[in-house]
DNA sequence: GATGAATGAGCCTTCATTCAT
DNA sequence: TATGAATGAAGGCTCATTCAT
């Protein structure tokens, strides 16, 4: 009910074009009790809703995820995730201590969702090339299925780094992430794919690019699919005729 | 008419209030972009020196470079850009006309700064790989002589998809860059190093390499010297044994 | 809030009333866990079937006491003083319909028992000065056994003054305690030891004194006992030498 | 700093203020535009510009000691405080950091205030029993011609016990004026009014006859004039016959 | 009777921005 | 040019209260 007001703006230049920025494919325009299968147009009454499913807590972090991902740590607001879930700001904190608890909730989860699809599509290679391949194909799907994962784990990096109290959790999961790749550089090694002296060298590499991947997937997709390819090649030794 | 917005983007309406609006006489259908006449004292004209002028906006700029890239753009504030340049947030208001204008004020000069130290060092180079080697390895002197200036290209990927209307002078700079990498392929193309048919490939690969790299740099500057070698050894294909 | 649900509790053999179960003097003492309600097991019943709502009412009586003497009628939430018995906000609204109510019915409890305690220790006594220094000692016996009685004996004089809605009963209350404090008076105008002319402002002059004694020991103990030794000397006029 | 608290704590409360009953009869209510800045002499102290409307400090301060008065810590708000002043809350922080710099602020006016009119009541005269009748009856005066002065040093007692971070200066404020009280009764002993072993327990009483002044009058004005003439009388020994 | 979920108002605080000086 | 004061809109969070279950 607040809004309203900048109607006045309305970028004059409508024209828009190209980079189209990810975006969440699921609106949620405002204020809609979305996700529910009954709409139930009738504004929510005071008391405990009728249709409680105890699914709150799941809707929240799943809007949460999004809006993080879309504007990170400080632009998202709680109200922006409370209205995507139909809720009012009050009801977050019911579900979730605070923002920040709120923030790391989310963090957890996709932090485990990603190391398990990492995890599934690498394992089953045996060479390091062959999971690393995996993994980069990974990367690029995870950022067209998922695009509010894809975000979040981007924009993590900066919102840790700006907020140091949300440091904690992320050291953690960094750490797994670390040991998972080094997992596959150890593969790499066994398999004398590469010298145990460059351990930290391929591991560092291997993060970048990962890294680098999801950024790109922010901007432009297309792109991303495409440096997945490139990195593949490189990693095959194909993309540089030498 | 209903402003329409594009549905897309759900981030947050840091969008200027556009109060705006000094009693304008004119109809309110006009959508005057913005009646802001600013000077832009780009182009130095008559032979009149800058009068200190140039002085503080340039401390201006280089304080906002910092506070962006440590912070982001939302979580930035004018104060804390006035206050590292010892003057009060009105006076910010007098060298830029708005914390939106600041800041692409200092993206532009950024933008710039990193084409120029790439172009630098790349143009020397006859080969494509030995071009791209140079590239990562300016990418990781630039992180470490001037951080703010990675921090701040860093920022830019996630302040930027959040903020629409930040997104103009972005998409110009995303052009140039590409423009730069664009000759440095096609170098790799004319050297027979690279099919022609591989342009965009390895176009995207090296960005994503680079955006990696800088992103990387953001956490842990060690690794990312590591990931430059890492990066230049795959390019050289000594990195995996095969 | 991780709150780990209640679930249990339960405790079906309730029924037991005994007499009255005192005030439990030592109640959950700040946010703990639920206090666990005490089996008790050789319930014996009346003959009345009390539903155990008399328990409960107490229980959240003597936590409120405590919650509005520490921390004021505005500062003292309905958590607060819920959780304190080991309830949620919501089963407080059984017992009382509002947090006003609620207030009110501490005061009025509060109220008697120190009009009971102070007639009790007065009445034995036949002169005034007699009547009030036994006030005076059980003034910092209350304070002592009782901090909670005291703490909101004096609370009460703000909160009053600040909500206008609890007023009501204050006003009454105070007419009784005005009305005990008239018959001390009295008495000793009756023994001699006044002036008839004298009545209010010894009237007065003792509600200062209990007044001063109360707020004063919800500072430093001490000094209440050693201001309730100089009172009683004042009244016995042994303490300034003259 | 600790200041000995007993354990079982119950705190003591809001205290008190009630300066209202009858419609307080001072400054602007509501939104008013701003009250005309009477001219108080702009001592411009030290040549710095410190801008002519150096009032507004002055002017929220004295708000704001109504509504602490009034209200006590927790229940006055920044709005509250504003609106008095014809401001925006935004706006007090332009000129305290936070609600508790503001009561600080008006902790330390009102205490250096209080301290000043006792001690300057008090000097001139030369026994003990005449410094403290003065004493008592300037807080008669005091309550009638500065309500808000009396409110908020009786609002003082409670919300410093309820708000730890307020302590700080609350200690030093008691230290100061129990050191002034001291002095009054060490004349006393040194008249030889006083017996050298009673000095703690005078300076106790005294204490509790001057809190209780401030309690009282904060509730019924004419019950503290009598009050003052019962305690003057108690101290001359001529109110009770004995 | 009690819980759990929700609301809506309100609070403290921050912030971009304006404007008189 | 620069400052200082001020605004108005959020923002994060708390709270009394309501109700379906």
């Amino acid at each position: 009910m607040a809004s309203s007001r900048k109607a006045s703006l309305a970028a004059p230049d409508e024209i828009d074009v190209d980079v189209d920025i990810v975006v969440d494919p699921s609106p949620a325009t405002e204020r809609e009790p979305r996700p529910k299968p009954k709409p139930k147009p009738t504004a929510r009454r005071r008391g405990r809703p009728v249709d409680s499913d105890g699914l709150t807590r799941e809707r929240i972090l799943v809007a949460a995820r999004e809006c993080f991902a879309e504007a990170g740590y400080t632009a998202a607001s709680t109200h922006m995730v409370a209205s995507r879930v139909g809720l009012t700001t009050g009801a977050l904190y019911h579900h979730f201590g605070s923002k920040r608890e709120l923030y790391l909730a989310v963090f957890t989860e996709v932090e485990q969702l990603v190391d398990e699809r990492f995890r599934a599509v690498a394992t089953p290679h045996a060479t390091f090339v062959a999971k690393v391949e995996a993994i980069l194909d990974e990367t690029g799907r995870l950022s067209t299925t998922d695009p509010a994962v894809a975000g979040f784990a981007l924009s993590v990096t900066g919102d840790v780094a700006r907020h140091p109290d949300l440091r904690e959790a992320f050291t953690s999961a960094w750490a797994r992430r670390d040991f998972f790749f080094g997992e596959v550089v150890d593969a790499g090694i066994a398999t004398g794919e590469l010298a145990a002296a460059d351990r930290t060298v391929v591991l560092d590499t291997v993060t970048t690019l990962v890294t680098g991947l999801l950024v790109i997937s922010n901007g432009i997709p297309v792109a991303q699919a495409r440096a997945v390819e490139g990195a593949k090649r490189l990693l095959a030794g194909t993309l540089i005729v030498s």
